[in-house]
DNA sequence: GTTGAAATAGAACGACCGTTCGATTTTACT
DNA sequence: AGTAAAATCGAACGGTCGTTCTATTTCAAC
């Protein structure tokens, strides 16, 4: 199938999710108005509402672009390594990485989104918790095969270490942007290092630290 | 200084601060409006504004009850063990006890407030840093004694052992709220107990797992 | 009980919200 | 080039927001 060129509208709708995209991490999905979004993009309300319906279309449709970009950053160009440990550990640099120049600039749609709607029905949570459930996923598998490779020690609970990790990340957004503390990303990567310490076989440690990490390898 | 009996005034300021923290807790301090807030309480819009001057005002209100009401349960009551892990393992447990049994169930306004404000300059933002900075502090203190003490490692960094056990609490949050895991109270606690495997001294630890917490005591 | 102050109500304001609808412009295809 | 469809606009809707006024009611001290 030839790549058709992309028709004009929807050409407007990805130029329409990218403003919408820095609007939700500044000011989360809530935030997110379809006036300030017309604004930014020089177009009418109805002419920026005609693209989605709704806007918990709208909120949707970033919940999902942000997470397409967040796995696209963070998790696919991990899996060029090999499993266990190496393959975990690209992950989370990739994540730091991610968090670092991203996330803490602009703010996390994950983590405002997850505040915002904890508590609240329908179908925009129901979209967190998916994407959100997604991710960890992935992430409990590659803890799991690091597990089966003998990197991580046989009564390592996987979902004790992924509980651990995320809060890590969790936190490393809290003191970055609340209290605008520029150590957090070495504490993040310390208290990363000192799970793997408490929880990674010997050989699976040596793994970890031995090679650069050659993220560009085929 | 004979309490006196409180005017109408403060009475009424009271309510309203305690149906304001309700929906804060729930719906964040952005969702907090003061047309809900007038009907939750029967009450005029103009009648609840006059008791505060501003939004703003009503905001900082919030969080200052909110973390005078944290600091009770949380803190104040575990000045009455001995200084050191003993200590710190009642804040802790304290800690735990309350987002279990409160911030869970309703919601936390140091955590969406945190998320609200954390690229937003002004005085609301100010008054979260400050009043999380506080209870961050006293942990920090807590921590310091408990290597004082020789209950951890003198080699522990007290900041980095806070960065951990706060982002345990922040995924706990997380987790339990978004994902409605219910064994997240347990991981947390997990979480903790192997912060301090790492971190504490033989003595240290047999001090923190021997008695059953005696909260009571004078 | 009277009186001055404190507390509350009620209406109105300009602003922004999401959404609808009809008119108009722009695109895409034969 | 002509035409049907797609895209966009502009105005309007009811609703809620924080805030400001002016009344009116309620409280507290003498």
């Amino acid at each position: 199938m030839i790549p058709t060129k992309p028709s004009k509208g929807t050409q407007t709708r990805e130029r329409i999710l990218d403003a919408a995209l820095e609007i939700a991490s500044r000011d989360g999905l809530e935030g997110l108005t379809i006036g300030q979004l017309a604004e930014a993009l020089a177009m009418s309300k109805s002419g920026v509402f005609a693209h989605f319906g709704s806007r918990e279309e709208l909120q949707i449709a970033v919940i999902d672009e942000y997470g397409r970009r967040f796995m696209d950053d963070v998790f696919h160009p991990a899996l060029r390594q090999p499993r266990g440990l190496p393959r975990l550990g690209v992950m989370f640099e990739n994540w730091l990485h991610r968090v670092q120049y991203v996330e803490i600039p602009n703010g996390c749609v994950f983590i405002s989104g997850a505040v915002e709607f904890d508590d609240r029905e329908g179908p925009v949570r129901d979209r967190m918790v998916l994407v959100t459930e997604g991710w960890r996923g992935e992430l409990l598998k590659a803890v799991r095969l690091a597990v089966a490779e003998g990197h991580l020690r046989a009564d390592c609970d996987p979902e004790q270490l992924l509980f651990e990790i995320y809060g890590y990340m969790l936190v490393l957004h809290h003191d970055a942007r609340l209290l605008r503390d520029p150590r957090a990303v070495e504490r993040a990567r310390a208290s990363f290092m000192r799970a793997i310490q408490a929880y990674g076989t010997p050989a699976g440690i040596a793994l970890l630290n031995a090679p650069p990490h050659q993220r560009r390898a085929a």
